[in-house]
DNA sequence: TAAACACATGAACAATAGTTCATATGAATG
DNA sequence: CATTCATATGAACTATTGTTCATGTGTTTA
């Protein structure tokens, strides 16, 4: 299906700020590295921080502000909290910045 | 049509730092609110300017780290030098993020 | 070609953000 | 229930970043 033409009005000024408040959670790559960690199966905080070679504290403190923002969710299982991706779209914004970069 | 299952494999370690690096560029609303200005028509620098009420060097400076990504592009005309977005992947990322926020 | 106009750029400053370190919370286990 | 394991959190420190101010570069026009 052919996507419609972009449309660029009705765009509030106040959503911009929001949107901006979106990406900064995407423009550290402590966090994106997280992201993509969770792609494939959902983890642990100790085992991210051990797949990236960074302390726990530094892991949770930016596990925070993704769950904050509802790019990832948290359940606990015993002692653990198992940290997954929150939705698709997550997902598909960094795809959208990769395909941006391959290019 | 289907979206194939999303892949993670293959995504070197290094991309990933130049990902963060993209999305740090949509981090600020200063340029957030530039780009989204840039929708709808090409503008010169004092345009820009007069359009979000900034300083001429405030948005001179924000532009030269946007168009050093490629987000836009610019050309000479006259006295003044317009800009533009680059292309339709900067749309996408930021329609993508308005999404994201709407839910 | 001197002046005016449009934009670019460098240095400095203030604000923001990410990591570390120490410590707190919460659940399982002996 | 004291201890251990896993994670969360607060304060402090350092680095990064966006804006301002002053000035430089490039183009048109009188």
């Amino acid at each position: 299906m052919m996507a419609a033409p972009k449309k660029s009005q009705g765009v509030r000024e106040e959503s911009l700020y929001d949107l901006a408040e979106l990406f900064k959670l995407f423009s550290d790559s402590t966090r994106i590295r997280i992201l993509y960690a969770l792609i494939d199966r959902e983890l642990g905080v100790g085992e991210i921080a051990a797949a990236l070679t960074m302390t726990q504290s530094a892991i949770s403190h930016q596990l925070r502000l993704l769950k904050q923002s509802k790019l990832v969710r948290s359940r606990r299982e015993g002692k653990a909290v198992i940290y997954g991706l929150a939705d698709g779209h997550v997902l598909t914004i960094l795809n959208q910045g990769m395909e941006h970069i391959e290019e």
